[in-house]
DNA sequence: GCAACAATGTTGTCAACGGAAACATACTGC
DNA sequence: GCAGTATGTTTCCGTTGACAACATTGTTGC
């Protein structure tokens, strides 16, 4: 008994697009661990089976959910270092931009950690070298500035990377009050500002 | 037809710590996701429903899994700090201690950071409380010794707080390879006592 | 134009899971 | 030695991810 009985044509047009978005609501609604194919495609009005055409598996989607997640936090830092022109300023739009985004998308947040190191996730690895080189050269910006210690630049910026990552994370586990977030933020840039400085 | 043949009891006498133990291999070795309550029935040799008289729902069990991975947390933390006498030394032991718990139990740390918002979680909060209070008082300890700037002594232990935490996000999503974290922990606590010195 | 062929969507089926109810067995206090 | 409770078993249900077989549409070579 079909009951396709409306008007909507066979094929959908773009269903790997929809699924995606809908996806990533459900991603920010419910979390990953509820976020079921079944429900993506009633939501959109196929049947159950159709997704399997664009993601052979549940995984592959998250997986990539996780990758467009890395493109867009790497637009995000992107813009933001734009806003500001010397290099305390720079490191203090970056920062904040990143915990935003990382509040924000907090459930994507975790995906986009949690789905690399399996086997097969190479292109997720490969996203996520944007936003990563993105923060090595605003550090290297600031070694060549004299601002901060010269010595292996990528060491000094994960350890900055990683601050802001442990913000959010504490964060979007409510350890810390989200209202707090910002002056967090605040600190932990001066704190690495003189920290690491010659 | 019963196939309860052998002399194995009716009842087992410590199914729930049997359930524990039984979960945290699996949540090592497989991860939360794939750990089923009636796998870990099957493993113990109970029926499917047993584990239910026990944990309401699955996420009775993992929670009992966050609260009890908070105290081993606790405990580790606090053997560490005595193993140094001086200030840097103990900050020095515990942000190893830290690190090296969170990547040896990379997939228990995520479980007690992300099981912590759902309601009736307080059991959970109580038992973060432990470790987190520790990291707190070797601040103050800081503070009081002069070694570090006086202000919020939250704000400030939160943030060498949070670096741990990102430098084992960072590690265990394979982002940084693990032969680096030592170092990037060392880097991390010596920017840490420069940036929040006086 | 049209005949393969590829791409995309549908239907039907399966095993596994979490959850729940009804029942069975063992323990405990009295 | 018995009543009440704690713990475990059986049986069932609805949902899910995965898979195979089939249907429809789009495309491409000729």
């Amino acid at each position: 008994m079909p009951d396709q009985s409306d008007d909507r044509p066979y094929h959908h047009g773009s269903l790997r697009t929809a699924l995606l978005d809908a996806a990533e609501r459900g991603l920010r609604a419910h979390g990953a661990d509820r976020l079921s194919l079944r429900d993506l495609a009633r939501e959109i009005g196929v049947s159950h089976a159709a997704p399997r055409r664009h993601f052979p598996d549940r995984q592959a989607l998250l997986d990539a959910l996780a990758e467009a997640g890395f493109a867009r936090l790497d637009n995000a830092l992107r813009s933001a270092l734009k806003t500001a022109d010397d290099f305390p300023g720079r490191v203090r739009a970056a920062a904040t931009a990143y915990t935003r985004f990382a509040t924000e998308n907090s459930a994507l947040l975790e995906l986009m950690y949690t789905s690399k190191h399996r086997p097969g996730a190479s292109r997720i690895v490969q996203a996520a070298e944007a936003p990563f080189g993105l923060m090595n050269d605003l550090i290297a910006e600031g070694q060549e500035q004299g601002a901060l210690q010269d010595g292996p630049t990528q060491r000094i910026g994960v350890v900055l990377f990683a601050t802001l990552q442990g913000i959010a994370t504490l964060g979007n586990g409510n350890l810390v009050p989200p209202e707090l977030l910002d002056g967090l933020v605040e600190t932990a840039v001066e704190q690495f500002l003189r920290g690491a400085r010659p």
